[in-house]
DNA sequence: CCGAGACGATCAATCGATCGATAGACCCGA
DNA sequence: TCGGGTCTATCGATCGATTGATCGTCTCGG
């Protein structure tokens, strides 16, 4: 059953797959008409339900995927690391890295959780919330270690968490910094931010 | 010709600002329709264009006035302040605060702005950009005077306020920590962040 | 000749906005 | 103190346009 492809050059599903993010992520999901994303995926709209059940369970799926990649990407990395520090830098440099090479995506996965019905938004904020909790972790073993030093951990997480969010906002790959150099400046603040020694003591 | 009012006991054109606020804050303003606006407002849709010439006006309006609070209140918190440090502290504590104290209000200035007509978004932009200008002036000088040690400025500015921004994502007031409380925390987190000495020395 | 992929036409619902009308407060001249 | 005129606030009804979604039909490779 080879997928057909068409003007575009890549199959149909995956149009219409990209079509969104890119399209959610610039005017909303409320912003966006199925007329919208089907002239973006070249297609009519009635074909567009060739591909999607609804164009909630679209903005469902992107959202979930994304999420689930991350959180997968993530425990991969925290993989067999026991230092706390390096468990926190290796965190802020995939988390900043993801934001910076597919800001659109995440802007889509940060901004639109109340476009979703409350059956969608359960799946989705449970993913969410055990990503969040390798941040929690990481910070409370840090602490209780002694190599940080930050009243307020759980405020201090979500300070660090809206940091690197906000990368999604505004990177552009043409800017000073470059995706490796940013997400290591990012582990810099994050490491003053939670009192840890800096990178190279010298 | 004293404001009239009704059952919400407060004039009919605050209502209709209000339940924007709200609204825009929690379903966006694309999601937000004028029928919805108007039950929220106890108006009948078409008392609703007495108060606001457009949805979009009334969205930009709201967006202007809070954001020329916001560099008001800020221009007015640094002046006759020399010493950076004091005046970083300012800017988060002021910033920190008022997200905290109307996080509805500022949802929608930072998440609506591509709502925005362009016309419209020229003006908000221009508001918004005097007042980042403030941050960024304050960590410029900082680092001349020495008092900051931070490679990559600009960089740091946009963590900065993305980090305070975030505040009004989550803030409760039923939290462990207060508005102050939590302000004077951000401005710790801040001064780490650009490597300034912390508040009480010892 | 069948099924996947595509479409034009169209559905009911809702959208933002406007209409003409009404009810009541206020002012001013007689 | 009355009466008429004006103005503000409000509404039900309705406008044309657009929304998300579905229908039946066509096409074409296997």
């Amino acid at each position: 059953m080879a997928v057909t492809k068409q003007a575009g050059g890549r199959p149909a599903g995956e149009r219409v797959h990209r079509a969104a993010v890119k399209l959610f992520a610039t005017k909303g999901f409320h912003g966006t008409g199925i007329r919208d994303l089907a002239k973006a995926a070249n297609l009519s709209s009635a074909s567009l339900y060739h591909y999607m059940p609804t164009k909630e369970r679209l903005l469902a799926d992107i959202m979930r995927t994304s999420l689930q990649s991350l959180l997968d990407a993530a425990t991969g990395e925290l993989d067999g690391v026991d230092d706390p520090v390096e468990r926190l830098d290796r965190l802020v440099v995939l988390h900043v890295t993801r934001h910076a090479r597919e800001p659109m995506r995440t802007r889509v996965v940060d901004n639109e959780v109340d476009a979703l019905t409350p059956a969608s938004r359960r799946d989705v904020v449970g993913i969410r919330d055990a990503y969040e909790k390798l941040w929690s972790d990481a910070i409370d073993d840090g602490l209780r270690s002694g190599v940080f030093t930050t009243t307020r951990p759980a405020t201090t997480r979500l300070a660090l968490l809206d940091m690197c969010n906000g990368v999604a906002r505004w990177f552009s790959p043409g800017g000073e910094l470059g995706r490796s150099g940013l997400a290591d400046h990012y582990a810099d603040l994050a490491r003053r931010m939670v009192g840890a020694p800096p990178r190279q003591p010298r």
